[in-house]
DNA sequence: CTTGACCCTCACATCAATGTCAGGGTTTAT
DNA sequence: ATAAACCCTGACATTGATGTGAGGGTCAAG
């Protein structure tokens, strides 16, 4: 069992952002007698998660949706999952289109 | 000459953005005594140019930097807009490359 | 003179994850 | 017992263009 710092320390992720991880309900540490917050080990692999999923730009709402699901199963046997990369799919898909038709602009006017 | 809601109208772009847009050192209306702003028949295309601008992803700043200079000349004489346009381009490729590495990772897991 | 359509300023809200204080309690080592 | 190093909550700030609302002045047509 560690506390937040300790924590903070293993996975480089702020303090600050593990708290914000538990108040978006992604993670739930218990809490000692003295009120501070208490990790199990397993807490490591799951705030990498969350930066993992972070990273591809998902939302900490996204992420809640199916977090359990792939803490638990490997991720291909959670079917919340695949929504979610459809949709972030197409939106990047589309950004892209955007970013690519500005720079072609850009490109034009130079 | 016109009141703002003319402006407005004539353009498409709402009396809130304009009245950011003066805010900005990007238009400099006139004052009738009564406190109302009073536009120039030329501040329709000043507001199009803006927009056109924001739209290839300049900020407000930016494009106080050159505003002056494509409004009295064509943009290929003001050489303030080059550096700007280089900057947004490598930003617009690095977002580019960024968003097709998130893409292809996306890609793999689904 | 009144009503409706304008105009004004000021200021808060948006979005989302994170930084950063303030103010205060706890624990550990000396 | 004290100091350093933790921990807690709560709250404001960031970014940038825009929406929205309050509270109030102006003007034109009836």
């Amino acid at each position: 069992m560690m506390k937040i710092g300790e924590l903070s320390a293993r996975t480089g992720v702020s303090i600050r952002s593990i708290r914000y991880y538990e108040q978006q309900g992604l993670l739930t540490p218990v809490r000692q007698e003295n009120g501070y917050r208490e990790y199990s080990p397993f807490a490591e692999e799951q705030v990498r998660t969350i930066q993992l999923y972070l990273n591809l730009g998902l939302s900490t709402e996204q992420i809640a949706g199916f977090l359990h699901c792939v803490l638990q199963n490997k991720e291909s046997f959670c079917k919340e999952v695949f929504p979610v990369y459809r949709q972030k799919l197409a939106e990047i898909e589309e950004q892209i289109k955007l970013l690519q038709s500005i720079k072609s602009n850009l490109e034009e006017r130079m």
